[in-house]
DNA sequence: TTAATATCCTACCAAATTGGTAGGGGAATT
DNA sequence: AATTCCCCTACCAATTTGGTAGGATATTAA
């Protein structure tokens, strides 16, 4: 399951995804708005833009806006970022791979169905992006 | 993630299915040949059992064994057992269920994103089998 | 140049979850 | 009756999760 965290991010960035190309938003009003925890989601926004998916603009008229077309944001990227790892095993991930121990990878059959099961699910999370959060049809 | 528990779970069902018809397994013969510890896995083929998946039996000569064919058991509903929902989000699961605040979810996008992504997940993971675990090409 | 604005950074904290351990009770088989 | 083995309850330490608090730092406008 997806953290609250998560579910945090994607709201915000939904919002700045919606706004986007109307120059920076602030973190109040995402906060109000989408009725996150205005600290918590200071943080969140600042690992997403650490992450390269947000910039940041201080001072007066300042806040945080989308780095590229919410078209290029994909559900995989935010998710590894905020939540970890897409993989139902450490040892079957892609981007936070770790050896399992008493355990013969290439002949390990868990592993293999959780392989096939991997790949099914990073089929959609990597094709489907915030644009289709915003643009999903009824 | 799939827990350390759900992984042991596996491990355990996994060595049942190799010697399916053989008679019940002591628990301690389980332990020792795939390395869990002892107590920690009495507790997870007792939930096993509650889940209608092993059935067992006491005093000498017993032990645990599949109530079914290792290709009547799924790796959906072993995960859903021991692990917990599939689904991404609680909004979006089939057997935990749970209503989401502040969203309406027959609006809601990541809501949909998440339905999509869960389906593909279990078009796997109820196909494949505790069978399929042990005879997985190699 | 200073005040206002808004992000950034560090530290802390309570509650829940995870991964166990300990010890005995009770049922079945020989 | 003795033995074997499953079953149940309670406890515990470490980690993760979901926050809160407070100030430092950068930018802009007056």
């Amino acid at each position: 399951m997806l953290s609250k965290k998560t579910r945090y991010a994607f709201r915000a960035l939904t919002y700045l995804a919606e706004n986007y190309g109307e120059g920076p938003i602030l973190i109040s009003s995402i906060s109000i708005e989408k009725k996150i925890p205005l600290k918590f989601l200071e943080n969140i926004l600042n690992e997403l833009k650490k992450a390269d998916l947000l910039e940041s603009k201080k001072g007066k008229g300042g806040g945080y806006f989308l780095k590229v077309s919410p078209k290029k944001i994909n559900l995989a990227t935010v998710i590894r970022v905020i939540n970890g790892p897409i993989a139902l095993l450490p040892c079957v991930s892609l981007n936070f791979y770790e050896k399992c121990d008493d355990c013969d990878e290439t002949h390990c059959g868990i592993r293999k169905m959780m392989t096939i099961t991997r790949d099914a699910t990073l089929k959609i999370l990597e094709k489907k992006t915030l644009h289709d959060i915003i643009f999903a049809p009824v």
